[in-house]
DNA sequence: CATATTATCTGACTAAAGTCCGATAATGCT
DNA sequence: AGCATTATCGGACTTTAGTCAGATAATATG
């Protein structure tokens, strides 16, 4: 009752229990679970035919159906593809939208009256964030984005934040040097944003410079998705990048109270260098020769 | 994407699908769901034909199908309640034992796998409990148990434990007065543990003495389990207990570290009184009159 | 002791989910 | 152009889950 595996099989037992409620509150507005699925999922942008199936893991006549059955409702329409004809896209008609959008409601009344239902709702917050990513890190999305995106904005608010807790004497953005969005886009540089089911949990910078080499900037890994080798998988992906722009050296500044980012500086080649900027808060510098 | 309801559905979605797949691993033994979470059931201990339809929530007709089912396949057997001839009771049979038995190491060698998979265990675990709490919390159940019962001794442990973290000078068990188990047992006393889901997560001892009142010792709620108003359930069980032992005065005494504490009991009618032991460590002492 | 209540079971039924296979039409390949 | 491949569709079918209305037997109640 009190070993590890005991606590995660209570656990599955709670949520499977919860999820099963969650699913039967579906079913409240006249439609089978399975077609309630298909609406929702197209909802959310799931719109190719292949795709759908996919994503539900049905069988292609039974989706068929299921398709065939919310047009009879009118909820839905479906298009060929633009590319392929053979292939199928579904979109919701106006009717479909008003439904997908009762769901909506739906999960979202559910969702706050659990958080209204209980009082320590930042740590409830935190432990669910931990707990899906670790269920997904399998599906871990890397993608290039703007540095201002909102993804990316997230990203640096709670870098920043992280950091003004980290340093004994507080963290003034202003004062360190903030590069230029543009410096971090192509064709100077990239900015790249790990997200995990839409919720954005690390990002690193690369900063393009007129001296020759270019810089690694703001790496950050959300402290609920930690101890899953996202920092390296995310220098990497700013390596690749760097190929790709033809950069041939790197390199990088950060402060001895981050501990864990030297500790992966140093096992993954990077060599330390001595200062190379005048900013005020870095104390350890580094450099990266990468080949093509 | 980053609003609490935005991750409690994001949470939602993770788990919707790793309960999905946990479930379809149960097809594995060539048993419909249905039947595998009744003999899973039956296995656990839910052996009256009543209580596994109220358990899982099935039908009558439907249960007695499954039952039958099972028996046809030699894994279950049932008998007449001894004392109630209309109702039946299920067990396993050796051959049922043996399939509950691949069932749950299944589940085990699940939990397991997905421990193995992630580094941060402590924390994924700290995370699941108090999830797994907040959603079972219409679900703690309060009984009475035997100080000396597992789920008890877990308990002290973890009261203790507690203590010594709390307690800058530590925390010396021996030190103070370890009431003995027999004051907390009917007819002197009383011990209540509240369980989520099998998990111990509070308790309270009411301990009776020679001197014309009973003590509130060991009041504890698990840290996953807190601001769910179980420190009140407790004592108000622990005086409902007080009052079936026909206990007008009730005594307790604590300790200023803990202010959560001194707080539960100033709300709920204790009143202030002087030092009335010489315990090292309560620097606070309370009275209650209990009305019948 | 007669009657009502209960716990379970059985049979007849429906709905939902899922499988399998052949048909159809668009596309890719040689 | 001819042929294989691919994406979807529709029909026939099975399994699973679930409902409902008696039937039966044991127990409770007046």
């Amino acid at each position: 009752m009190l070993d590890p595996v005991s606590r995660v099989r209570r656990f599955n037992r709670a949520v499977t229990s919860a999820v099963g409620a969650l699913d039967t509150s579906f079913l409240g507005r006249g439609r089978p679970l399975g077609a309630a699925r298909v609406l929702n999922a197209i909802g959310h942008g799931h719109s190719d035919v292949g795709e759908l199936r996919d994503y539900l893991g049905l069988d292609s006549g039974l989706m068929s159906r299921l398709l065939r059955g919310l047009e009879d409702e009118g909820l839905i329409g479906t298009q060929a593809h633009e590319d392929d004809a053979r292939r199928r896209v579904a979109s919701l008609t106006r009717a479909g939208k008003r439904e997908f959008a009762a769901y909506e409601a739906m999960s979202n009344t559910q969702a706050e009256s659990f958080l209204a239902r209980n009082s320590q709702v930042e740590a409830l917050l935190a432990a669910m964030d931990l707990i899906a990513s670790a269920l997904t890190r399998e599906r871990i999305a890397l993608a290039e984005m703007d540095p201002q995106s909102e993804e990316a904005r997230y990203c640096l608010g709670e870098y920043y934040a992280e950091l003004g807790r980290r340093f004994k004497q507080g963290f003034d953005v202003s004062l360190s040097r903030d590069p230029d969005a543009k410096d971090m886009r192509r064709p100077r540089g990239s900015f790249i944003v790990a997200t995990s089911d839409t919720l954005p949990i690390g990002c690193v910078g690369l900063k393009g410079t007129d001296h020759g080499y270019a810089e690694i900037k703001r790496l950050w890994v959300a402290p609920c998705a930690r101890g899953l080798g996202l920092g390296k998988r995310l220098m990497n992906a700013a390596e690749d990048a760097a190929r790709t722009l033809r950069i041939a050296l790197l390199r990088l500044d950060t402060n001895s109270a981050l501990p864990e980012a030297g500790q992966l500086y140093r096992t993954t080649g990077w060599r330390e260098i001595p200062r190379f900027n005048d900013d005020p808060y870095p104390d350890l510098f580094f450099e990266k020769q990468i080949r093509a």
